[in-house]
DNA sequence: TACTCAGATGCAATCGATTTACATATAGGT
DNA sequence: ACCTATATGTAAATCGATTGCATCTGAGTA
C-alpha cells in the first residue's frame, strides 16, 4: 500500500469527516501522482473517463480545500490550481510556486530559495501565507 | 500642472501614439491618484458618472497595458488590477504586491523587503518577472 | 475653420470559468 | 437490508471579460 493508494485516500477523507466517494478518491489520487499543482480542467480531464461530471469536480476540489486536504493556488493566469495540502512538505506548510509566463509550466520552489517570513511595512504587520513568482523558465 | 493633471495624461497618450480621449485621460488620472493597483470594477465605478461605458473601460485598460502605459497584475483573487507603469518607480520596473486574503486590500511592497533576483533550481534557470505575496494584513 | 476618416465608443450579444438549484443516487451508520 | 444525511448529475444562472457592429469623434489636413 503506497502513499497514493485508494485506501490511503479513503483514510484521509474519513479523517477529514468527508464521505469517501469514488470521485473524491480519484481526485486525491490524481493530485497525489502529480509533481505540480493541477487546474480544475486538468483534474476534470483525468476523471471524465470515470464518468465524473465537471461540476462535481469543482465542488469536490473546493470542499477538499475547505477540509484542508488540498491547497488552492492562483498562479497569475486566472486559473485555480490544486495540490495536496501535504505536497512536498511533511509539516503541511505552503511553499512558493513559479509560473512561466511563456509556456505556463509550473514549478514548486523550495522555501530555502525565497524568504517567506512575515514582514513590517509602514508600521503595518503582514502575515505571509503564500508567495508566487512569475517569470521565464530556462526553456523559454 | 502637477503629475496627474489632464495635460500630463494627454501628453503620455500622445507619446504612446494613442488618441487622447476623455475616457482615457480620466482612466490615467484615476490610476495616478491611487496608491495601489485598481480593478476594472473600481476604475469603472469612478468613470461611470462621466458616462463612460464599462466595456470602454475594459478596452482602454487593456490597450493602455499594450502601450506600456499601464501594468496589469493578477493578485490571486481572479481579478485583474491595473496601475501606472511608472507607479512607485522612476525606472518603470515592477515591484511586489501584497493582497490580503481576508479584506482584499492591496499594498505595494518596496522591493527591499523581498528579494526578486533570478535563481537556479535543480539545474534550471529562472528569470523572475513578478512576485506576489498573499496573506493577512494587520487589520485582519 | 470645415472636412475627413481611422480609430474610439456605446450597446448588445457572446464567451469561458465557476457557482447554484433541484431532483436523484449513494455512502455509511443502524 | 434499511434510512438518512450527504454527494452527484443535469441544467440554468452568475460573473468577469471579450467581441461584433453601427455610430461618433479626435486630430491631421485642405
Amino acid at each position: 500500500m503506497n502513499d497514493s493508494s485508494p485506501a490511503v485516500m479513503k483514510t484521509l477523507l474519513k479523517q477529514a469527516g468527508m464521505r469517501a466517494t469514488p470521485a473524491r478518491i480519484a481526485t486525491l489520487t490524481v493530485l497525489s501522482q502529480s509533481s505540480k499543482p493541477l487546474s480544475h480542467a486538468e483534474v476534470s480531464a483525468e476523471l471524465e473517463n470515470l464518468g465524473v461530471d465537471k461540476t462535481t469536480v469543482y465542488r469536490n476540489l473546493n470542499d477538499l480545500v475547505g477540509a484542508n486536504l488540498l491547497r488552492r493556488a492562483e498562479l497569475g493566469d486566472h486559473i485555480w490550481r490544486f495540490e495536496l495540502a501535504n505536497h512536498h512538505d511533511e509539516a503541511c506548510s505552503p511553499h512558493p510556486h513559479f509560473l512561466c509566463i511563456d509556456c505556463g509550466d509550473v514549478f514548486c520552489i523550495d522555501e530555502k530559495y525565497l524568504q517567506t517570513t512575515d514582514f513590517q511595512l509602514e508600521n503595518k504587520n503582514f502575515t505571509v501565507k503564500e508567495i508566487l513568482v512569475r517569470g521565464q523558465c530556462n526553456k523559454c
